[in-house]
RNA sequence: GCCCCCAUCGUCUAGCGGCCUAGGACACCGCCCUUUCACGGCGGCGGCACGGGUUCGAAUCCCGUUGGGGGUACCA
């Protein structure tokens, strides 16, 4: 702390330090305080698992408490924000069900939710800072700073030194003459910063830790660190839950907060509550551009919305100690920010597969069958309306698939050969391998028999294939489907053979038998 | 460097001083069911980072160490 510039003892502009002591902070927010919590993500890149994460805590504290959820867009940022990333973070949030009482286009009280529409408003905020002493201009540039910090024999690396803190009228008048533009910049308190957070208790900053820090470009734009509490204020935001990554910031807007308190601009100091990272493969926090952590990209592989938030929710919380399987309403009944977890966790592609498998087997036939058709789709399987008996090998296939697939995206290759002509079979090569010498002869069987069938059940199917083939030629039940399963489907894998023999119907069951058979 | 956060099976977690020779889930390995693959059932493998305290008693509280992460921007 030595050599830290302080406030005061300069001539010239007297910045009495306002009061902004812990006193100040006597939260108004009460456990009997209606929850306003927000989502406020800045419209940059694809929305990815972690970000997905925080909305849903907030979202599911938010209809836990019969709150409000307020859904805000930081777009501050002009040279990263983009249109076609806030399109997709709303397509995010209404894939997932995740609505928001408030915000953008849903409208609300606190109109409009996008910051870089809100731009007047923080001006006259920073009018109100400035007057009152809590924001002061900042002429000095980095290089002014490290060249302070090595004539003083300091560590260049330390930071802003508060050197603007208490300019003379004339340091002022000068920089001005030399063209410059000031940053704005809040003058933070010389006294420990402490507040409560919710998942992590109560955490202090020392004094002198954090330097004055900047709320407003040179060019007269302001910053997240600004707008970011101002919004939250004039939003009536009553618990703020956000990343980890914003945990070393707050100290900053603690003091910023009350400033706004004393300025009438916010009414009281919002809780804290900073949730733990997602981390991806070791010990990196997954990252935008990890794939397995990109949203749509785990929509297209077959994600449903009632698993992944399932598995998101596991991410730093639990229902109970031994049920890992909830529906939303379970996790909006049971939520409660202060049960999460403060230590990072890592996104298991494999555990969330799994559940979502679980989430899959639990949905209504009827429903089932419809989320397959996109992934039909994508597959070209069908067009884009289905036909009668497209429908029909649908409504017959769905139920056998349903208990063997944990991702939608699995299900076209499982039933492709249902939707292609008897000719058009592709032999795996697997499938192929695993056949028997006398492949012909158990062909032939096999044809021989079902020729017989008249009344074409899966039960008489089995019955005389095994009478044929295990019976007859001695076969073992293991194997002696093989040849008939790959003339079937073409794959050594398939959904029950029999089942599927009656979808497609005796015709093109021995259509398909004489085709492989060559 | 300085500031802050974190630490239970490989992974996600239960645990909030005695119910713990630490429970569940995923993964993995067996077995059963079985027309393949799954599903389902049963069983197995495997953990309190380390060192000091406090206490009759610690995974649980305190301190330290180590390890990991974040911040230290006119990004968010």
């Amino acid at each position: 702390m030595a050599g830290r510039p302080r406030a005061g003892g300069k001539v010239g502009v007297t910045m009495t330090t306002p009061s902004v002591s812990n006193a100040v902070s006597s939260p108004a927010v009460t456990p009997e305080t209606p929850v306003r919590v927000r989502f406020c993500p800045s419209p940059t890149g694809t929305p990815h698992v972690g970000l997905i994460r925080t909305a849903l805590f907030n979202w599911a504290y938010a209809r836990h408490t019969q709150g409000t959820f307020v859904f805000r867009i930081e777009d501050t940022d002009a040279a990263r924000d983009s249109e076609e990333s806030y399109e997709q973070l709303l397509e995010a949030l209404k894939w997932l069900g995740i609505s928001w009482e408030e915000g953008v286009e849903t409208g609300g009280p606190h109109e409009p939710y996008r910051q870089s529409q809100r731009l007047d408003l923080y001006k006259d905020v920073v009018a109100k800072l400035l007057d009152a002493g809590y924001a002061y201009e900042c002429y000095s540039s980095p290089d002014e700073v490290e060249a302070r910090h090595r004539a003083a024999g300091r560590d260049p690396k330390l930071g802003y030194d508060n050197f603007d803190r208490s300019l003379s009228a004339e340091q002022v008048a000068a920089f001005k003459a030399e063209g410059r533009e000031p940053v704005l910049r809040v003058r933070m308190p010389d006294e420990d910063v402490t507040f409560t957070d919710m998942v992590r208790g109560e955490i202090t900053f020392k004094a002198g830790s954090i330097p004055d820090y900047v709320i407003v470009r040179a060019d007269g734009s302001p910053l997240y660190t600004l707008v970011n509490p101002v919004d939250d204020a004039l939003m009536g935001i009553t618990h703020v839950l956000r990343g980890e990554d914003l945990l070393s910031s707050t100290p900053r807007q603690v003091v910023l907060i009350r400033a706004l308190m004393d300025i009438g601009v916010a009414s009281y100091m919002p809780v804290f509550g900073h949730l733990p990272y997602v981390m991806g493969e070791g010990n990196k926090k997954l990252s935008k551009r990890d794939p397995q952590s990109n949203l749509f990209l785990l929509r297209d592989r077959g994600f449903i919305p009632e698993g992944l938030l399932n598995y998101l929710s596991l991410l730093g919380w639990s229902l109970s100690a031994d049920e890992d399987i909830f529906t939303v309403e379970q996790l909006i009944e049971n939520f409660d920010v202060h049960d999460v977890l403060a230590n990072p966790a890592r996104f298991d592609i494999k555990k969330a597969e799994a559940i979502n498998g679980t989430h899959i087997r639990m949905l209504a036939a009827d429903d089932f069958r419809g989320r397959l058709v996109p992934y039909l789709r994508a597959a070209d399987l069908v067009g884009d309306t289905l036909t009668a008996r497209e429908e029909e090998i649908l409504a017959e296939a769905a139920p056998l698939i349903q208990e063997r697939i944990a991702l939608l995206g699995e299900a076209p290759e499982m039933i492709s050969f249902l939707f292609k002509n008897d000719d058009a079979i592709d032999v795996a090569d697997d499938a192929r391998k695993g056949l028997p010498e006398n492949l012909t002869e158990v062909l032939d069987a096999a044809i021989a028999a079902l020729d017989a069938v008249t009344d074409w059940n899966a039960e008489n199917i089995q019955a005389v294939l095994k009478q044929a083939l295990v019976e007859d030629l001695g076969i073992k039940p293991r194997l002696a489907f093989g040849p008939v399963r790959t003339a079937i489907s073409g794959r050594r894998i398939s959904p029950p053979l029999f089942e599927s023999m009656v979808i497609l119907g005796k015709a093109s069951s021995l259509a398909r038998l004489h085709a492989f058979r060559g």
